[in-house]
DNA sequence: TTCTTGACAAATAATGATTATTATATAATA
DNA sequence: TATTATATAATAATCATTATTTGTCAAGAA
């Protein structure tokens, strides 16, 4: 009954308060994020504690790291392939699931061999469009 | 014939240095990249010019900011716009200057307002192909 | 049940990139 | 050349992240 058996690590409570944040979280949080949500529930919890919980779930595959904000990391429950769209003024992230076909010319590819990509996109959201008057 | 003359701000023999060393370089520097070189010529100088000179480039659109690299800040003197493509071993990036249209439908957009995107192009380079045999 | 072992959590220290501060030096301009 | 604003260098401070250390707990072996 439990939906992270199969992780094949140990199940700790506070290792369960962060996948219960995450699951279906899409606000792309920082370890910040996820350090404030899952204190209020476990005083004690360090930022140690999270930064090694998600390093383990990324090495599982469970969450995505991005390095989309130059600040800090954020972190993506959804591991399935998709885009970004980030506000510039307040680095907020939307999900963007449409398939784009992007091939590279050998030529411009300089022997790399691809693997996959990720496409930002940038703008302005409602709310700091708003903001600007 | 100062092809820096249209800069608007002073322009200081460290400022040239980092100006010449970014002039056509297609690495991709971080700032220590960029320090490195430029201390051989000003032995004095210091990691908070380099800063300041790139923060002041950037400013004045000479100078894009890469958030590619978990690890460091990128900079890219190439401003026109283009994509990239990164090895995920040794994080060597390669410009690509194709065009693609990619257009996101409204619904999908949440109200933002597009301004831009760039397209991350994840692989591994020839170098890291051959250390791993 | 008790012992042993290994993984985990918490606290804390350390690191590394970046930014801020401040006193001095220098470029641009009158 | 003198003035003035801005830049430099040195240094300290900050912030996110990683490493270390010590104590704790859980699961299996004796």
């Amino acid at each position: 009954m439990n939906k992270y058996k199969d992780l094949g690590f140990k199940l700790t409570p506070q290792r369960l308060a962060v996948l219960n944040y995450l699951e279906g979280n899409r606000s792309h949080p920082s370890a910040e994020d996820v350090y404030k949500n899952v204190s209020k529930k476990y005083p004690t919890m360090s930022f140690a504690t999270v930064y090694s919980t998600l390093e383990a779930l990324k090495k599982k595959g469970k969450v995505l790291e991005l390095t989309i904000d130059p600040a800090r990391k954020r972190f993506d429950p959804n591991t399935e392939p998709h885009h970004h769209l980030i506000c510039v003024k307040c680095r907020s992230i939307v999900d963007i699931h449409r398939k784009y076909s992007l091939d590279i010319p050998a030529n411009e590819a300089g022997g790399f061999e691809i693997a996959g990509n990720h496409i930002e996109f940038y703008g302005i959201c409602p709310k700091c469009k708003k903001k600007d008057l």
